[in-house]
RNA sequence: GGCGACGUAGCCAAGUGGUAAGGCAGAGGACUGCAAAUCCUUUAUUCCCCGGUUCGAAUCCGGGCGUCGCCUCCA
């Protein structure tokens, strides 16, 4: 049984879908006016893996995920550098998925955009105005919060305490403060699209509503986002959806928390954020996507170099274990039946896939998921020893087992998403010539090194060893011959 | 001002009534020519503080202190 903590009831309740077998996931994407920095990149990577791991239990995930393109800070950036709002929204979606990829976040179903949705868009306002939830003030079109009488349900706010505080917008026009646009009039040199009401284009909160409702209709079951979109964006979204559709608009609603640095919320406001592509320069993918999974999704997490470094070796560890494991099962040397011992290694890694599923089952408690992974790997380890120390010999389909479980782990979390390192070099800057030709460099090298330990000539052979780590190449001796791989 | 979240070892972080997971860093040991990797042992009598409830609390209740967030665009 999964249970997801829903902001609409404060509380975690069983997942229970529409319809048996199906999940229907809405997640917010967003604005393309820049890069996306490491604060977008965690409800990727959060919806991302509860995607997989409900995939995983068996579900037909449908997957939805908007980009915004259509927006004031996009044509403001078009206008400082005199491009297409379009068009400079369009090159930012692409970098976007550059992004996305490199952390492994599989693309959605669906990635509508707000600019080819307008005839939608138009369709669901008029339904608000038709509905007396909206009206129009000379081409601009308002949605009346006091008219929907559930409106701050899911931020646990009411009209007259928001009303109390002194920060709301004060526009004469609006019937009430807390009126939101829901279609903005056209100024010129704006992008706008012909409606009812006049030229001009959708306010920020009806595109999600109109293109939920369109891809996966009214109740679908989760809806997703950063915990600063319950309000206004969310409360804005049931407002709107259940005032034109008279349903429920979403089962389950889940935000994630903030990524901090020195423990303040990352925004562009505060400029102290550092764009994905930044950090990739200094870690790989793989590394920040596991640094975002190590906490639970709805607390905060602190981002700095030293705490991504310590999850790059920790995850160092995995991929060694892997790597061995891998190793042992390309030697042939191994496979013999079962024996009291194996049968323990066998019953423990039955407990770890349970305690693994029992820890994503609980509102995908990642950090707990991933620590049963290293309990994993660790009896791996032990496991394998033996081999190493000749004491036993291990049963090659146990092995397969423990692989098949790590790899499960593995692709739930969307962690590791290339063959770990086989010992094999990974210069992805080269061409392959170039890749062979400094494998053969190094492996010259390092028999040079191995005459220089047969003749005990141990300062040589250290000193080859210091040297090609200052390039980045790790030599291991080990019973089993000369390693040797490229630290990333 | 209104509403809300959080405070667990040097650092990160699980754990919401039954006697403190896991990772990083540190210490000792095994293995190694030395390393690396791996394994073993070890590192919080205690979970911000003070009261209370309970046979029993990091976990529940009350008060205090501290940090952060939302109420305006923000993931």
């Amino acid at each position: 049984m999964i249970e997801v903590y829903n902001t609409l009831t404060r509380r975690k309740e069983k997942l229970e879908t529409r319809e048996p077998g199906r999940v229907s996931m809405y997640v917010c994407g967003p604005t393309t006016y820049n890069y996306i920095h490491l604060g977008n990149a965690r409800p990727l990577v959060v919806f991302d893996t509860v995607r997989r791991y409900l995939m995983y239990k068996g579900y037909q995930v449908t997957y939805v995920q908007n980009f915004t393109d259509v927006d004031d800070k996009i044509i403001n950036k078009a206008r400082e550098e005199g491009e297409d709002p379009l068009a400079l929204a369009q090159r930012y979606i692409n970098e976007y998925f550059s992004d996305a990829d490199a952390l492994n976040v599989m693309r959605a179903d669906n990635h509508p955009k707000v600019s080819e949705h307008i005839p939608e868009i138009i369709e669901l306002i008029q339904k608000l105005i038709d509905g007396g939830y909206a009206y129009n003030i000379d081409g601009d079109v308002f949605f009346e919060v006091r008219k929907f009488k559930n409106y701050g349900k899911l931020s646990g706010r009411s009209l007259d305490e928001m009303q109390a505080g002194a920060r709301v917008e004060v526009n004469a026009i609006k019937k009430d403060p807390m009126d939101f646009a829901l279609w903005k009039k056209a100024k010129p040199g704006e992008p706008s699209w012909p409606s009812p009401w006049g030229d001009g284009r959708p306010g920020w909160h009806i595109e999600c509503s109109a293109m939920a409702l369109k891809y996966l209709g009214a109740g679908f079951d989760i809806h997703g986002g950063g915990y600063d979109l319950i309000f206004p964006h969310h409360e804005n979204e049931i407002a709107q959806s259940e005032a034109a559709t008279q349903e429920v608009f979403a089962r389950y609603w889940m935000h994630n928390g903030f990524i901090t640095v020195n423990k303040e919320k990352m925004s562009k406001s505060l400029g102290n954020f550092f764009l994905v592509r930044e950090i990739l320069e200094k870690f790989p993918g793989e590394v920040v996507r596991f640094y975002l999974l190590s906490t639970h999704y709805r607390s905060p997490l602190d981002f700095d170099d030293q705490k991504i470094a310590a999850s790059q070796k920790g995850l160092e560890r995995l991929k060694n274990c892997l790597n061995m494991l891998r190793e042992a099962l390309e030697d042939n040397g191994v496979g013999e039946a079962a024996n009291e011992h194996d049968r323990q290694f066998s019953e423990k890694m039955g407990r770890f896939k349970e305690a693994f599923e029992k820890a994503m089952d609980d509102d995908f408690n990642t950090a707990l998921a991933i620590a049963v992974w290293f309990d994993l790997a660790k009896e791996i380890n032990v496991y394998l020893n033996k081999l190493k120390t000749g004491k036993t010999r291990v049963s090659l389909e146990l092995l397969r087992e423990a692989e098949e479980l790590f790899t499960t782990f593995n692709h739930v979390l969307g962690i590791l998403n290339e063959a770990p390192d086989s010992g094999k070099i990974l210069l992805e800057e080269n061409t392959s010539a170039d890749n062979e030709l400094v494998e053969k460099l190094i492996e010259l090298i390092i028999d040079i090194r191995q005459q220089a330990r047969k003749k005990k000539d141990f300062d040589t052979a250290d000193a080859i060893r210091d040297g090609l780590k200052g390039l980045g190449i790790i030599i291991q001796d080990t019973p089993q011959g000369v390693k040797w791989k490229k630290q990333r």
